[in-house]
DNA sequence: GTCTATATCCCGATAGAC
DNA sequence: GTCTATCGGGATATAGAC
């Protein structure tokens, strides 16, 4: 905590920036997100965090990694919890959802930042833990890698498409939405389990 | 077309302000959007503007209208071109790829902008349509609404996120991922059908 | 219906003092 | 490692002339 008005001198800007811009962004989106305005919080000038990043950017690829890890480990956790390959996949579907709504700046900075990934290898390797969690899916279709692609695919784009949906209001606020649309997610994934033959590419 | 530095008296402001605002987001991004960069680009002056709209959000709005109307174009004859109710919103899921790869800057600004849709009837009219097209579910479902709701949100979840999944480059880029993508789309919408049981909510 | 001109604000980034 | 001071840029929006 920097004095009202006093300098901040505790050593840990970095991640006190990082915690302020996620402040900001849960406040103004990330499109409301500025550099100069997560120093302001912390009683600092917009001069000082150029001494911890090059610029805007390389902040929010911090927060960015940062709001993955998260990622990964609410997914991870979910499919922990879970006794069988179908149930893991399914559990994180609703786990990908809670985390939208649960932790609405880490996956608006995640999925919205605009960010050119190519550009920051730091996230790509922020994103491996996530990817592999999908691997799962290979048990559910007994080592079929084609299939298994498919529904990785699927359940990903129906988990996003839900934690999307939710965010946009559509399935009303509040805990008992959240509840709700992260069930919606676990059971359209069961579906898509229980119709995989459908998915296989033509041919 | 206004002559380079002249004047713009065409009297079609309004709508030539839309077309630029489109133009800009497809270049920079929703976010990227600037009033006064439209009005550059119209060789008007960033006052003009204001005739027409009451600030830069109504400009915005007007432009989510428009993508609106072209979105459900492009759903309603990609159903229309299908024979069966199924196979109908299959083809929507692929048009909402489509739509997404074909049309990204209204994509973008129907689903990016940021805008607080309460504030803009003339957003909520222009959802209906949209809306009225996945009532074809009703039929998939031999008119079992509580299964055709759950579908349909099934559905349209997992159409957004293969839309997103494609647009974020997870699919590739060019002609052939576009293709590529809508297929998963496709092929999802008919494993969601094929598993619609699994869908209905518990109890 | 558009222009000129202007007020106001915020941002990113840098140089140099301490 | 942070501060002071500052530059340069771009945005929204308004007032008043034409």
């Amino acid at each position: 905590m920097p004095a009202k008005g006093g300098r901040y001198h505790h050593g840990d800007l970095r991640s006190a920036l990082v915690d302020a811009a996620v402040d900001v962004i849960g406040e103004r989106g990330v499109r409301g997100f500025s550099l100069a305005e997560a120093s302001r919080r912390l009683g600092v000038t917009t001069a000082a965090p150029y001494r911890h990043f090059a610029d805007r950017d390389e902040l929010l690829a911090a927060v960015t990694a940062r709001a993955l890890r998260v990622f990964a480990t609410m997914l991870a956790s979910a499919a922990d919890a879970a006794d069988t390959p179908a149930r893991r996949l399914a559990a994180m579907a609703g786990a990908y959802v809670r985390f939208a709504a649960q932790q609405r700046p880490l996956f608006d900075t995640i999925f919205s930042s605009g960010l050119d990934k190519s550009r920051y290898p730091e996230l790509q390797r922020a994103w491996e833990p996530v990817d592999a969690l999908l691997t799962v899916v290979l048990e559910v279709c007994d080592g079929d890698a084609v299939t298994a692609g498919a529904l990785s695919d699927a359940v990903e784009a129906c988990a996003h498409g839900h934690a999307m949906l939710f965010i946009d209001g559509d399935y009303g606020q509040g805990p008992e939405a959240v509840e709700s649309a992260a069930a919606k997610a676990v059971a359209a994934a069961q579906a898509l389990i229980a119709g995989r033959a459908a998915l296989r590419p033509p041919g």
